[in-house]
DNA sequence: TTGAAAGCGCTAACAC
DNA sequence: GTGTTAGCGCTTTCAA
């Protein structure tokens, strides 16, 4: 088995030979059937079938000057928020004959870089998941790339935000007819928009409530980090604790379960992003983003339009769902 | 800014032009350099750099035959299995400036079989993980491809198997040691690969001990269907829990908690992948699979060789490694 | 050491 | 309705 050759595909002109017409029949036959007898369309369809025939993306990209290939970068994926989203935006762009070419920047600023050039030339738009790159070199990046931004709230960019807003003003507003009076805002990591958003809301929701908030940071938002600053985080004696994302809020249930505080009875916990909720115990009461949502939206916003124009700087927030399981109590 | 027009990447031509050189000189500063005095590579990639030239992977696909792409098939990309493995492959890939494309099957077969017809289109090779295939089909699919397998031991293929063998055998033998008679083998997915190896390797460990084993099955997988499952696994009384994976392990823990069951002091537990050991209580003993391990290697095999022949059918087994923690404990 | 020219597989005017 | 032709950007003989 070893040394036996790899099948040539079979080319349009092949088909052609066989058929005795000509390659652009044979081509039309896919790109444009409607130019064509019906009747034509069927017979060169099953013959191209019958041989496996499979239309060359290299050689069509070439020739149209439109590689039907979108680029989607992700900092981790890893991370259980991006797979969704990856999923959801292939299957959209399957829709429309386009391919999702996937990129990892491992969180890191000049991989980013080097991961927009590359991608920049064999896609013709760019999704770009919370990207980490400094405003200036972003807009110095994508002044004239088609670019989509997802979680990256850039002024005069098209971008996608998958928003906890509403529905963590609404926890929060639940969480204060609860009594509960202190507060603490574990969050994410530094830069993320995400993080950004989220701190706002706790702090907007609680001004003038006359509750406290303890405001810090988890900088890795792993679980073990957050294990380890259990001191910190419980150092004010909160009732209520929000965490940045579910990873985090399963650390501190696990954390307070370790120091014999009963969730919700003494605390109440909250998550974000509704990943793990259900492997937690009790069950994690969080907010279910948009996610693939946000995904499909964007894979048909760099799709339509004429791919040598730029996208319409545009601003869209998703706004996810409050889930409420059994982690939020009234206090006491 | 809406209506801007991108902007058109420079091609080797106009590169070459401005220079005053051929377009294959410019070429081959990049495909060839050695055939160039030092000084024109320099200027050329100079040149090149400043208007930001990056090659044409179509054009060059075209032009060379070759498309430099490998398509790697997995399953389910949210599964915390697999996003290891896109990563590692992604990563060895660029060493030698190839992209991989990601494809992800629902693990449905259709799916799966149209996902390789699309991908062989595109690429030079295929790396399938877990494939669902029935051995016919795969056989006549893979007949003419060059396609290596991971986690599919297919006779006459080429294959890696990231196998749980020898650790899986020693963690057995330490329970058996610490005293355990009464088993329970909690499975996974129906056809998968791992879960046949490991119930095999727990039934062989056991055969002749004493020991009475009790085998099951969760064909989900999921933390959700494991805690239904509950009545069943503790049926037998078990004094050592093995589980497919960390999910359904991570299951097991909380419904023996549920039920005031200690663990490790009543029950045992074990968990397999190593994928979210550290967010259990008490941190679960798991075996920890050479997944990127794997992941390169079959990377740098397709990648080798002529890309006209087929691989060389071979067996390569990776054997993981026990990650002992706190949730195997002496019976009794 | 470099240039000229052909061609990879396909699409898109333009003919007929 | 279908065929002819040119060309997408690049690599690669073959000549010089």
């Amino acid at each position: 088995m070893s040394g036996a050759r790899v099948k040539k595909a079979p080319t349009i002109v092949e088909i052609a030979h066989e058929l005795g017409v000509s390659p652009s029949t044979v081509s039309r036959a896919f790109t444009a059937p409607r130019l064509l007898k019906p009747e034509t369309v069927e017979r060169i369809r099953a013959a191209a079938a019958e041989r496996g025939y499979v239309p060359n993306v290299h050689a069509r990209a070439l020739s149209t000057g439109v590689p039907r290939t979108i680029g989607l970068i992700v900092p981790d994926i890893a991370n259980p928020f991006f797979p969704p989203m990856i999923r959801a935006a292939q299957r959209t762009a399957e829709e429309t004959g386009h391919t999702v070419l996937i990129a990892d920047t491992d969180g890191d600023v000049e991989r980013e870089k080097r991961t927009i050039e590359r991608l920049t030339a064999q896609s013709e738009s760019l999704i770009i998941a919370s990207s980490r790159l400094p405003s200036a070199q972003l807009c110095e990046l994508t002044a004239r790339r088609r670019v989509l931004f997802i979680n990256r709230d850039e002024p005069e960019t098209a971008r996608i935000l998958v928003s906890s807003r509403d529905a963590l003003g609404q926890c929060m507003a639940r969480l204060l007819e609860l009594g509960h009076e202190r507060f603490v805002y574990v969050g994410g990591p530094e830069g993320s928009w995400s993080d950004g958003e989220r701190r706002g809301i706790v702090e907007e929701s609680l001004a003038g409530s006359g509750a406290t908030l303890e405001s810090m940071r988890i900088p890795s938002g792993t679980y073990a980090d957050t294990m380890a600053a259990a001191d910190q985080i419980l150092a004010g004696s909160p009732t209520a604790v929000v965490a940045f994302d579910d990873v985090i809020a399963h650390a501190v249930i696990d954390l307070l379960h370790d120091r014999g505080v009963s969730v919700p009875g003494a605390v109440s916990v909250v998550g974000c992003d509704d990943t793990v909720a259900l492997t937690t115990q009790p069950p994690l009461t969080s907010i279910a983003l948009k996610v693939a949502d946000a995904a499909r939206l964007a894979v048909r916003t760099v799709v339509e339009g004429q791919v040598s124009e730029m996208l319409t700087p545009q601003r869209i927030a998703l706004q996810g769902e409050l889930v409420e399981r059994a982690t939020v109590a009234a206090v006491g």
